[in-house]
DNA sequence: ATTACTAATATCCGAGTAT
DNA sequence: TATACTCGGATATTAGTAA
């Protein structure tokens, strides 16, 4: 299908082609598309012999309506535009639950951290973290993330002991709302870690090895 | 701007160019795109002229991102689809609110009629009717509404006057729920009227002129 | 491998005009 | 008025290469 044959379909479907036989003459389409009354001639032939429009010529006018193959292009147009935006708007990343070493707790539950994440991402989170590891083609996305602003987490000291800063992304796994919390200790790391304010294992039912969607609103 | 860079900066943003700077060769594209390598690279040529995308070009690989302009773009070709199906799911008709000759409340507040509105349409309507003009190229619109099936209103005698039948469509005017009433006499007419539930000028704080929107779910 | 130039070719567009 | 043909000039595409 030629390209400038979908930018004229989706004219005639925006003046109302979609529903019904609708009244468009070649010189009103050119000129509305920029284009000659020639050339607008020429496009609906086109049009219609790929047969993406029908026509019924009368004797002044002629009506035109898109067919269900017409259509079913546009629709497919249209939801690469859904899945580009989906895209833009979005981050997904796809990785597998997998057990921690039990560190991401430890350090969640450090006061100093604790009291940020409520201040910040306006939830306590639960005593632990969710680890995910990434592979494959997602850690492209990974790496996009460590060059991401997010919501930073400063650092702070407690009982002699130094906890780095870090910075977290707000975010959902199948709508339950989430955090990713990525320290910044390592730009090599494949897991991320995810804090919610529920137990995520129980109420997801995720168990190791299960394939999640964390997806990062921009 | 061309009509064929359009598709070319949406397989762009596809393949990941909305995010960040991503490895998108001239081979590469072009096969996506069947196309030539040289197309495809004075596409993107055209593209960085357009200023709708960026590149880093390294030695071995180019790497390029849709910019704000290129995005915006996007943005404005996703927006007509949406609009486009709006139409396709929904019929808009634009009309001007008009005086009646109350002829439309005689007919509404019929004990016939009303009974059918309160089982057929899940309301009880206002005592009287909200008139539309409608003008240009919405009375093809209308025309179609003539054609399309709608609910069934029966016609019926009262006191030996005869009541003829019609039809209605559920619909909302800025959101508010309401019904056009189609009788069947004329299809010549050019006002449609509507009924709802509530006093609809109150409601929108509508007089005469006021141009309205009515949807109809299809 | 790349990208992208030049030159040849294919395609598109619109003025003039027929119907 | 319409739609749509022909045909020459403009534009786009690609093959052959260079860098």
């Amino acid at each position: 299908m030629k390209n400038s044959l979908i930018s004229v379909l989706k004219h005639i479907g925006l003046v109302g082609g979609v529903h019904d036989f609708t009244p468009i003459s070649s010189r009103m389409l050119a000129d509305e598309l920029g284009i000659s009354q020639q050339s607008a001639s020429k496009k609906i032939l086109e049009l219609l012999e790929d047969e993406l429009i029908t026509r019924r010529l009368g004797a002044r006018r002629q009506f035109i309506k898109i067919t269900d193959k017409g259509l079913n292009f546009l629709r497919s147009e249209y939801s690469d535009y859904q899945r580009l935006f989906e895209l833009a708007d979005y981050l997904t990343i796809r990785g597998v639950v997998t057990s921690g070493l039990g560190e991401g707790k430890y350090y969640v539950t450090q006061k100093g951290y604790m009291d940020q994440f409520m201040d910040k991402l306006w939830f306590k989170p639960y005593e632990g973290t969710l680890n995910i590891k990434i592979s494959g083609r997602d850690l492209n996305k990974l790496s996009l993330i460590k060059n991401l602003d997010g919501i930073p987490i400063d650092g702070f000291e407690d009982h002699g002991r130094t906890f780095g800063k870090g910075k977290c992304f707000l975010c959902d796994i199948q709508g339950v709302e989430c955090a990713i919390m990525d320290p910044n200790r390592t730009h090599y790391e494949k897991v991320i870690e995810i804090i919610s304010k529920h137990y995520l294992r129980n109420k997801l039912k995720l168990k190791d090895g299960d394939v999640v969607e964390v997806r990062i609103a921009l």
